[in-house]
RNA sequence: GCUGAUGUAGCUCAGUUGGCAGAGCAACUGAUUCGUAAUCAGUAGGUCGGGGGUUCGAUUCCCCCCAUUAGCUCCA
């Protein structure tokens, strides 16, 4: 007899000496083993058919959970890697794991995948799923494997196992003719994977490595039911019409030439929206006791050398020459900073002193690497340089996360942190690192914050908190950013009279909230889908007179919400009242004000509210005190 | 930068054995004065991303660039 824990606590005894979670799973009731694709045995994932011989923890998971996807996906991958090896003999096995929303495998072949290929080896995925073909489960020793997996040729496999550490366990898994070394688990067979889909091909380094070969990437998902894959594609195809860079055209935001490949162009409209952002932005940073500085974007070559830009970033920077004196254009707006605080004496009593700069920065990224607004090679960081004593670090550093909370909890955005530490290319010793980087840890703990950790991932000057936001796809960017840094102050020399009349070395934190200027307008766009609050909207609301013989009223009604502040147009065009609002509701203008007799003759205005509908009417004094009030509070 | 795909009117896109360049929307002109997502008719608009080559003839085939795009690498 053995005892099953199942997750809630409970307790199941059997009466077998031996059993299989998805024997557990049939006893569990609820249909549930129908669903059951992988389970968890005391902590450790294993396919339906293990055997548990002992009293056991074991979760089942299905479809509807991460674990239960991931193995779904991560099989479904080893029905691509058998079909590719059914139909281009030769081709060599990179990995395929799961990854959100689905897998991916990478192959080393003579032939060129195209995207036929795709509808080919679908078929062929097909055919092995309708076979219905066990996984099975074998260990093997360490010599085992690379016998077998040299003797096929399989060089990336004998890289892969080589590098196993001594004590690992060597498993492969076999479905019909086809083997691959892998942890597992697995399906019980390929026959669960009912609606695979290869999405794309694409290059990928083997091992992440630019200094090793480019093999073919293969990307797919799979799902339990077709309708659940079709309505994943239906989900995809409505993310695209978030797209920044599609709503950034249509709304007449901003565009990209051909002439300036990552330099953002911004349309009158556009702007409004920048500069109503940059207006909310120096406003919450007013009130956070910040105040606003700016430096140049030209500075000597020599200066760049002394604060470490020149020896870890050249590749990234532009360069130009002035009297025949070699400069650079800011890639960052530290030093331009630092100068500034340098040019003055400066008392510990001025400390915290937190200077804030939205300072337009230029980067060259490597071609591949642009996307729309947010990856460009010059934006405008919302930057600030914090001042400070080693002893206000914590709640400086605090209170720079609880601003950029604020910011967010604004627009509604979601987001993760990361805490990012000492990259191989960097500055400074050891000692200084360890503090800086517990000082933000401490921080993140004090706030209650969840975190990852995100290993060698800092500043080449110091370790950092990073926000990341999601774009229409659930791709993340990285926008907020604190950096702790005590390798500038150093480097420049910087100094404050402390209280004890000597000079002493502050501590300085480089912080961003919106990260990127334009990267943040990318977010939004997706994130409303080009529905912008009122607040936000180029254009807050348009007046559209029926017949032109409204015309004078209509003029009235545009003059009093000007005279509000509200952006407003008038639709003074000869058009049936259909086809203006259609056209103000592709615009995603807020607010439509339709004028006609009834409304002229009451003083009222009909309002039609974006994705609300007709409101009917309303006195134009009143609506007048809404949309402002609605304005002011950035509802 | 690397791998693949793509580039045709302002926008979205058709265009197969190589033979006069097409649609819808937008724009412009005229008519229509209309009540909550598209009124009708007409006009204009293109070095078919750029350069070279093959050919009697290239948007179409070949080569080289440029840009975009999905990823990789890099990064706010």
């Amino acid at each position: 007899m053995i005892k099953i824990t199942l997750p809630d606590g409970s307790v199941r005894e059997f009466a077998q000496d031996q059993i299989t979670p998805l024997e557990v799973a049939k006893n569990i009731s609820n249909g549930l083993a129908k669903k059951a694709l992988v389970a968890t045995v005391n902590g450790e994932k294993v396919a339906l058919n293990h055997v548990i011989t002992a009293d056991a923890s074991v979760a089942i998971h299905t479809f509807d959970d991460q674990e239960g996807k991931d193995t779904f996906r991560h099989s479904a991958s080893h029905i691509l890697a058998q079909a590719v090896q059914n139909l281009f003999p030769g081709t060599k096995f990179g990995i395929g794991p799961a990854i959100k929303d689905g897998f991916y495998y990478d192959f080393d072949s003579e032939h060129k995948f195209v995207p036929e290929d795709l509808e080919k080896i679908e078929a062929e995925m097909m055919k092995i799923i309708q076979s219905d073909l066990a996984y099975e489960r074998k260990e093997l020793s360490r010599a085992e494997a690379l016998e077998m997996f040299s003797a096929r040729g399989e060089i990336y496999k004998v890289e892969l196992i080589n590098d196993l550490p001594e004590d690992a366990v060597i498993s492969t898994y076999t479905q019909g003719d086809f083997t691959d070394l892998c942890a597992g688990p697995h399906l019980v067979s390929t026959g669960a994977v009912k609606a695979p889909k290869l999405m794309s091909i694409a290059g990928a380094y083997w091992r992440g490595s630019e200094k090793n070969k480019m093999l073919q990437r293969i990307y797919g998902t799979a799902f339990p039911k077709k309708a659940d894959l079709d309505e994943y594609l239906f989900q995809l195809e409505e993310a695209k019409r978030r797209d920044h860079r599609k709503l950034g055209q249509e709304l007449q935001l901003f565009t990209f030439v051909d002439e300036a490949p990552g330099f953002p162009l911004f349309y009158p409209k556009g702007m409004i929206l920048r500069n109503s952002l940059e207006n909310y932005w120096r406003e919450v940073h007013e009130a956070a006791g910040y105040t606003e500085i700016k430096t140049p974007m030209i500075m000597n070559r020599s200066l760049w050398e002394r604060s470490g830009h020149w020896a870890h970033y050249q590749n990234n920077m532009y360069f130009t020459e002035i009297d025949e004196e070699p400069f650079a254009i800011k890639p960052m707006n530290c030093p331009g900073s630092i100068l500034l605080f340098n040019s003055q004496m400066h008392s510990y009593r001025d400390f915290p002193m937190r200077w804030s700069e939205l300072g337009l920065v230029h980067r060259h990224e490597l071609s591949g690497a642009l996307h729309g607004l947010m990856r460009v090679r010059a934006f405008t960081q919302d930057d600030a340089h914090i001042f400070m004593l080693q002893s206000q670090i914590k709640d400086e550093v605090k209170g720079v996360i609880k601003l950029i909370d604020g910011i967010y909890k604004t627009f509604g955005f979601e987001y993760h942190v990361e805490l990012s530490t000492r990259p191989e290319d960097s500055m400074g010793d050891d000692a200084l690192w360890e503090k800086a980087t517990d000082a933000l840890r401490d921080a993140l703990v004090d706030m209650g914050m969840d975190y990852i950790i995100n290993e060698g991932d800092g500043a080449f000057y110091g370790p950092k908190i990073d926000f990341h936001l999601q774009d229409c796809l659930g791709r993340t960017w990285q926008c907020g950013t604190i950096q702790l840094d005590f390798q500038m102050p150093e480097k420049f020399e910087m100094s404050y009279i402390g209280e004890d009349s000597e000079k002493h070395r502050p501590v300085m934190v480089h912080r961003t909230a919106f990260g990127s200027v334009e990267r943040f307008i990318g977010i939004l766009t997706e994130h409303f889908a080009g529905a912008f609050p009122t607040w936000l909207a180029p254009v807050q609301a348009v007046v559209m007179p029926i017949t032109d013989k409204f015309a004078p009223y209509a003029a009235e009604v545009v003059a009093k919400l000007k005279e509000a502040g509200v952006r407003v147009e008038l639709d003074g065009r000869n058009e049936k009242i259909g086809y203006k609002i259609r056209e103000a509701q592709v615009q995603k203008i807020p607010y439509m004000l339709v004028v006609g007799e009834k409304e002229m003759e009451s003083n009222t205005i009909g309002v039609r509210k974006r994705g609300e509908g007709d409101l009917g009417a309303v006195d134009v004094d009143q609506f007048v005190a809404q949309i402002a009030a609605e304005i002011k509070n950035r509802a």
